[in-house]
DNA sequence: CAAACTACCTGACTGC
DNA sequence: TGCAGTCAGGTAGTTT
Protein backbone atom coordinates (compact mmCIF):
# COMPACT_ATOMS: atom_id res chain seq x y z
CA UNK A 1 0.00 0.00 0.00
CA UNK A 2 2.29 2.67 -1.05
CA UNK A 3 2.12 6.10 -0.06
CA UNK A 4 4.48 9.12 0.01
CA UNK A 5 7.52 7.27 1.57
CA UNK A 6 7.23 4.21 -0.78
CA UNK A 7 6.65 6.26 -3.64
CA UNK A 8 9.85 8.40 -3.13
CA UNK A 9 12.18 4.99 -2.55
CA UNK A 10 10.99 4.24 -6.10
CA UNK A 11 10.96 7.73 -7.77
CA UNK A 12 15.06 7.97 -5.95
CA UNK A 13 15.95 4.58 -7.70
CA UNK A 14 14.31 5.55 -11.17
CA UNK A 15 16.23 8.22 -11.13
CA UNK A 16 19.29 6.28 -9.94
CA UNK A 17 18.35 3.57 -12.79
CA UNK A 18 16.94 4.84 -16.02
CA UNK A 19 17.48 7.88 -16.88
CA UNK A 20 18.82 9.32 -20.05
CA UNK A 21 18.82 5.56 -21.74
CA UNK A 22 16.85 5.50 -25.13
CA UNK A 23 13.33 3.22 -25.15
CA UNK A 24 13.78 0.20 -27.58
CA UNK A 25 10.44 -0.87 -27.25
CA UNK A 26 7.35 -1.51 -24.61
CA UNK A 27 5.20 -4.42 -24.16
CA UNK A 28 1.47 -3.72 -22.91
CA UNK A 29 1.13 -7.29 -21.37
CA UNK A 30 -2.49 -6.43 -19.77
CA UNK A 31 -4.60 -3.29 -21.39
CA UNK A 32 -6.13 -2.31 -17.99
CA UNK A 33 -2.89 -0.77 -16.60
CA UNK A 34 -2.66 1.88 -19.39
CA UNK A 35 -6.22 2.40 -19.43
CA UNK A 36 -6.02 6.38 -19.45
CA UNK A 37 -4.46 6.51 -22.75
CA UNK A 38 -7.93 6.50 -24.82
CA UNK A 39 -5.41 6.02 -28.35
CA UNK A 40 -4.87 2.73 -26.59
CA UNK A 41 -1.57 0.51 -25.88
CA UNK A 42 -0.21 0.44 -29.10
CA UNK A 43 -0.05 4.17 -29.38
CA UNK A 44 1.10 4.36 -25.80
CA UNK A 45 3.95 2.23 -26.74
CA UNK A 46 4.64 3.96 -29.69
CA UNK A 47 5.09 7.42 -27.85
CA UNK A 48 7.80 6.06 -25.64
CA UNK A 49 9.73 4.22 -28.08
CA UNK A 50 12.91 5.82 -29.06
CA UNK A 51 12.71 8.54 -26.40
CA UNK A 52 14.74 9.27 -23.04
CA UNK A 53 13.98 9.97 -19.43
CA UNK A 54 15.24 13.11 -18.11
CA UNK A 55 14.16 12.94 -14.72
CA UNK A 56 12.17 11.16 -11.86
CA UNK A 57 9.73 13.63 -10.40
CA UNK A 58 6.61 13.20 -7.86
CA UNK A 59 3.48 14.62 -6.61
CA UNK A 60 1.81 13.15 -3.77
CA UNK A 61 1.59 8.91 -4.83
CA UNK A 62 1.89 10.58 -8.52
CA UNK A 63 4.97 9.92 -9.90
CA UNK A 64 5.86 10.98 -13.26
CA UNK A 65 9.60 10.36 -15.57
CA UNK A 66 9.60 13.81 -18.27
CA UNK A 67 10.92 13.01 -21.94
CA UNK A 68 13.23 14.63 -24.10
CA UNK A 69 10.29 16.08 -26.16
CA UNK A 70 8.69 17.33 -22.77
CA UNK A 71 5.94 15.08 -22.53
CA UNK A 72 6.04 12.74 -19.57
CA UNK A 73 5.41 8.80 -18.67
CA UNK A 74 2.92 9.50 -15.65
CA UNK A 75 2.37 6.70 -12.89
CA UNK A 76 0.53 6.03 -9.99
CA UNK A 77 1.20 2.73 -8.09
CA UNK A 78 -2.42 2.15 -6.86
CA UNK A 79 -2.68 -0.65 -3.94
CA UNK A 80 -0.37 -2.93 -5.36
CA UNK A 81 1.75 -1.60 -8.13
CA UNK A 82 5.20 -1.98 -7.98
CA UNK A 83 8.10 -0.29 -10.76
CA UNK A 84 11.06 -2.66 -10.82
CA UNK A 85 14.42 -2.06 -12.78
CA UNK A 86 15.08 -5.47 -13.59
CA UNK A 87 18.00 -7.26 -15.71
CA UNK A 88 16.22 -8.05 -18.92
CA UNK A 89 16.62 -11.91 -18.27
CA UNK A 90 15.26 -11.61 -14.80
CA UNK A 91 12.12 -14.06 -15.02
CA UNK A 92 8.65 -12.41 -15.59
CA UNK A 93 7.13 -11.61 -12.34
CA UNK A 94 3.12 -13.16 -11.97
CA UNK A 95 1.84 -9.62 -12.17
CA UNK A 96 4.23 -7.90 -15.10
CA UNK A 97 1.99 -5.69 -16.79
CA UNK A 98 4.18 -3.11 -18.89
CA UNK A 99 7.72 -3.74 -19.79
CA UNK A 100 9.80 -0.87 -21.06
CA UNK A 101 13.24 -2.10 -22.43
CA UNK A 102 16.13 0.18 -23.71
CA UNK A 103 18.75 0.00 -26.50
CA UNK A 104 20.91 -1.43 -23.82
CA UNK A 105 18.68 -3.75 -22.15
CA UNK A 106 20.32 -6.51 -23.97
CA UNK A 107 23.83 -5.71 -23.46
CA UNK A 108 23.39 -5.92 -19.36
CA UNK A 109 21.45 -2.66 -19.10
CA UNK A 110 17.88 -2.64 -16.93
CA UNK A 111 14.65 -3.00 -18.42
CA UNK A 112 11.89 -0.87 -16.13
CA UNK A 113 8.61 -3.01 -15.52
CA UNK A 114 5.44 -2.59 -14.38
CA UNK A 115 4.25 -4.85 -11.58
CA UNK A 116 0.38 -4.79 -10.38
CA UNK A 117 -1.32 -7.64 -9.25
CA UNK A 118 -4.74 -5.80 -8.49
CA UNK A 119 -4.48 -2.97 -10.95
CA UNK A 120 -5.95 0.11 -9.27
CA UNK A 121 -2.25 1.29 -10.25
CA UNK A 122 -1.54 2.68 -14.12
CA UNK A 123 0.67 4.49 -16.50
CA UNK A 124 -0.60 7.00 -18.83
CA UNK A 125 1.36 9.34 -21.39
CA UNK A 126 1.13 12.77 -20.26
CA UNK A 127 1.36 15.25 -23.16
CA UNK A 128 3.26 18.25 -22.75
CA UNK A 129 3.64 16.74 -18.84
CA UNK A 130 7.20 17.08 -18.36
CA UNK A 131 7.03 19.83 -15.37
CA UNK A 132 3.27 19.15 -14.03
CA UNK A 133 1.19 16.51 -15.84
CA UNK A 134 -2.62 18.69 -16.48
CA UNK A 135 -4.18 15.47 -14.89
CA UNK A 136 -2.38 15.83 -11.59
CA UNK A 137 -2.77 19.30 -11.34
CA UNK A 138 -5.31 19.23 -8.41
CA UNK A 139 -2.91 17.28 -6.69
CA UNK A 140 -1.92 19.17 -3.30
CA UNK A 141 1.60 19.60 -2.67
CA UNK A 142 2.91 17.45 0.14
CA UNK A 143 4.11 18.09 4.35
CA UNK A 144 7.82 17.18 3.13
CA UNK A 145 7.40 19.59 0.05
CA UNK A 146 9.27 22.56 0.20
CA UNK A 147 6.89 24.53 -1.14
CA UNK A 148 4.19 23.57 1.16
CA UNK A 149 2.26 26.07 2.63
CA UNK A 150 1.46 25.39 6.16
CA UNK A 151 -0.43 28.29 7.31
CA UNK A 152 -2.62 27.79 4.38
CA UNK A 153 -3.42 24.61 4.90
CA UNK A 154 -4.29 24.97 8.68
CA UNK A 155 -6.65 27.58 6.62
CA UNK A 156 -8.34 25.77 4.90
CA UNK A 157 -8.79 22.47 7.44
CA UNK A 158 -10.32 24.81 9.64
CA UNK A 159 -12.64 25.99 7.25
CA UNK A 160 -13.81 22.08 6.73
CA UNK A 161 -16.59 20.28 8.63
CA UNK A 162 -14.89 16.82 7.60
CA UNK A 163 -13.28 14.62 10.52
CA UNK A 164 -9.34 15.21 10.18
CA UNK A 165 -8.86 12.03 8.95
CA UNK A 166 -10.91 12.42 6.09
CA UNK A 167 -9.30 16.03 5.57
CA UNK A 168 -5.45 13.91 5.53
CA UNK A 169 -6.98 11.25 3.37
CA UNK A 170 -8.13 14.52 1.05
CA UNK A 171 -5.08 14.54 -2.17
CA UNK A 172 -6.62 18.05 -2.80
CA UNK A 173 -6.09 19.45 0.69
CA UNK A 174 -2.65 17.20 1.70
CA UNK A 175 -0.95 15.09 -0.56
CA UNK A 176 0.80 11.88 0.17
CA UNK A 177 -0.98 10.55 3.20
CA UNK A 178 -3.12 7.21 3.02
CA UNK A 179 -4.98 5.20 5.78
CA UNK A 180 -1.72 4.02 7.66
CA UNK A 181 0.12 7.42 7.67
CA UNK A 182 -3.44 8.85 8.86
CA UNK A 183 -3.65 6.63 11.78
CA UNK A 184 -0.22 6.77 12.75
CA UNK A 185 0.40 10.85 12.51
CA UNK A 186 -3.45 11.38 14.18
CA UNK A 187 -2.09 8.58 17.15
CA UNK A 188 1.37 10.81 17.52
CA UNK A 189 -0.73 14.16 17.76
CA UNK A 190 -3.19 12.41 20.26
CA UNK A 191 -6.14 13.85 17.84
CA UNK A 192 -9.33 11.77 17.16
CA UNK A 193 -9.69 11.12 13.37
CA UNK A 194 -13.53 12.11 14.01
CA UNK A 195 -13.02 15.54 14.77
CA UNK A 196 -14.51 18.10 13.14
CA UNK A 197 -11.60 20.43 10.82
CA UNK A 198 -13.44 23.46 11.72
CA UNK A 199 -13.77 23.02 15.69
CA UNK A 200 -10.08 22.16 15.99
CA UNK A 201 -6.98 24.49 17.00
CA UNK A 202 -4.85 26.22 14.88
CA UNK A 203 -1.98 23.97 16.74
CA UNK A 204 -3.94 20.66 16.87
CA UNK A 205 -3.63 21.10 13.02
CA UNK A 206 -0.42 21.76 13.33
CA UNK A 207 0.83 19.35 15.36
CA UNK A 208 -0.73 17.00 13.46
CA UNK A 209 0.81 18.01 10.08
CA UNK A 210 4.55 17.52 12.52
CA UNK A 211 3.02 14.12 13.19
CA UNK A 212 2.92 13.58 9.58
CA UNK A 213 6.09 15.05 8.62
CA UNK A 214 7.80 12.63 11.34
CA UNK A 215 6.25 9.69 10.62
CA UNK A 216 6.97 10.08 6.56
CA UNK A 217 10.38 10.87 7.88
CA UNK A 218 10.98 8.05 9.64
CA UNK A 219 9.43 5.53 6.68
CA UNK A 220 11.64 7.16 4.34
CA UNK A 221 14.82 6.68 6.39
CA UNK A 222 13.56 2.91 6.68
CA UNK A 223 13.31 2.52 2.90
CA UNK A 224 9.27 2.28 3.16
CA UNK A 225 6.89 0.33 4.79
CA UNK A 226 5.65 -3.16 3.61
CA UNK A 227 3.26 -5.53 5.34
CA UNK A 228 2.08 -8.21 2.81
CA UNK A 229 5.17 -8.34 0.38
CA UNK A 230 3.29 -6.10 -2.29
CA UNK A 231 4.69 -3.40 -1.84
CA UNK A 232 8.59 -3.48 -2.83
CA UNK A 233 10.85 -1.25 -3.87
CA UNK A 234 12.30 -0.45 -7.15
CA UNK A 235 14.93 -2.83 -6.96
CA UNK A 236 12.67 -5.57 -5.31
CA UNK A 237 14.08 -4.87 -1.49
CA UNK A 238 10.96 -4.78 0.75
CA UNK A 239 11.09 -2.02 3.41
CA UNK A 240 10.17 -2.72 6.51
CA UNK A 241 8.53 0.00 8.41
CA UNK A 242 5.77 -1.96 9.92
CA UNK A 243 7.70 -3.12 13.09
CA UNK A 244 7.17 0.56 13.89
CA UNK A 245 3.65 0.74 13.73
CA UNK A 246 2.01 2.80 16.52
CA UNK A 247 -1.69 2.17 15.80
CA UNK A 248 -2.73 0.85 12.02
CA UNK A 249 -3.06 -2.81 12.06
CA UNK A 250 -2.71 -2.69 15.86
CA UNK A 251 -6.15 -3.69 17.32
CA UNK A 252 -5.77 -5.46 20.75
CA UNK A 253 -2.19 -4.48 21.61
CA UNK A 254 -1.96 -2.18 24.16
CA UNK A 255 -0.94 1.38 23.53
CA UNK A 256 2.74 2.74 23.03
CA UNK A 257 1.91 5.38 25.69
CA UNK A 258 -0.82 4.25 28.12
CA UNK A 259 -1.51 0.68 27.73
CA UNK A 260 -5.54 0.68 26.45
CA UNK A 261 -6.08 -1.74 24.10
CA UNK A 262 -5.71 -0.15 20.79
CA UNK A 263 -9.25 -0.49 18.81
CA UNK A 264 -10.34 -0.72 15.16
CA UNK A 265 -13.82 0.91 13.93
CA UNK A 266 -14.89 0.82 10.51
CA UNK A 267 -14.52 4.12 8.79
CA UNK A 268 -15.11 5.02 4.70
CA UNK A 269 -15.01 1.29 3.75
CA UNK A 270 -11.82 0.20 5.01
CA UNK A 271 -10.71 0.56 9.03
CA UNK A 272 -9.35 3.21 11.26
CA UNK A 273 -7.39 2.45 14.55
CA UNK A 274 -6.23 4.33 17.54
CA UNK A 275 -6.29 4.66 21.02
CA UNK A 276 -9.70 5.38 23.01
CA UNK A 277 -7.66 7.19 25.65
CA UNK A 278 -5.33 8.83 24.19
CA UNK A 279 -7.18 10.17 21.24
CA UNK A 280 -10.69 10.96 22.93
CA UNK A 281 -13.48 11.24 20.23
CA UNK A 282 -15.06 14.69 20.30
CA UNK A 283 -17.73 15.41 22.72
CA UNK A 284 -20.69 16.36 20.28
CA UNK A 285 -21.15 13.44 17.75
CA UNK A 286 -22.36 13.78 13.89
CA UNK A 287 -25.98 13.07 13.87
CA UNK A 288 -26.74 9.59 13.57
CA UNK A 289 -29.74 8.18 11.71
CA UNK A 290 -31.94 6.92 13.74
CA UNK A 291 -35.38 4.47 12.91
CA UNK A 292 -37.83 6.13 14.86
C1' DC B 1 -17.88 24.23 -3.75
C1' DA B 2 -18.19 20.53 -0.12
C1' DA B 3 -19.58 16.12 1.38
C1' DA B 4 -20.67 11.40 0.86
C1' DC B 5 -20.96 7.40 -1.66
C1' DT B 6 -19.67 3.80 -5.35
C1' DA B 7 -16.98 1.27 -8.82
C1' DC B 8 -12.90 -0.50 -9.91
C1' DC B 9 -9.66 -5.00 -9.06
C1' DT B 10 -7.26 -9.63 -7.29
C1' DG B 11 -5.96 -12.82 -3.91
C1' DA B 12 -5.61 -14.35 0.86
C1' DC B 13 -8.39 -15.84 4.16
C1' DT B 14 -12.68 -17.56 6.75
C1' DG B 15 -16.75 -20.24 7.50
C1' DC B 16 -19.95 -23.67 6.11
C1' DT C 1 -12.83 -29.90 -1.76
C1' DG C 2 -15.44 -26.20 -3.15
C1' DC C 3 -17.67 -22.05 -2.94
C1' DA C 4 -19.55 -17.78 -1.27
C1' DG C 5 -18.43 -14.01 1.43
C1' DT C 6 -15.14 -10.58 3.53
C1' DC C 7 -11.29 -7.66 3.58
C1' DA C 8 -7.39 -4.85 1.92
C1' DG C 9 -7.81 0.61 -0.03
C1' DG C 10 -6.50 5.13 -3.60
C1' DT C 11 -8.80 7.56 -6.94
C1' DA C 12 -12.20 9.17 -10.28
C1' DG C 13 -16.67 9.86 -11.01
C1' DT C 14 -21.42 10.65 -9.59
C1' DT C 15 -24.96 12.35 -6.72
C1' DT C 16 -26.81 15.17 -3.13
Amino acid sequence: MPELPEVEVVRRGLEAHVLDRAVAGVEVLHPRPVRRHLAGPADFAARLTGRRFTAARRRGKYLWLPLDTGDALLAHLGMSGQMLVQPADAPDERHLRVRVRFVDSDAGGPELRFVDQRMFGGLSYAEGGATLPHEIAHIARDPLDTDFDEADVIARVRRRTSGIKRLLLDQGLVSGVGNIYADEALWRARLHGERRGDRLRRADVAEVLDAVRAVMTSALDQGGTSFDALYVNVNGESGYFDRSLHAYGQEGEPCARCGTPIRRVAFMNRSSYFCPTCQKPPRSRRPVSRVP
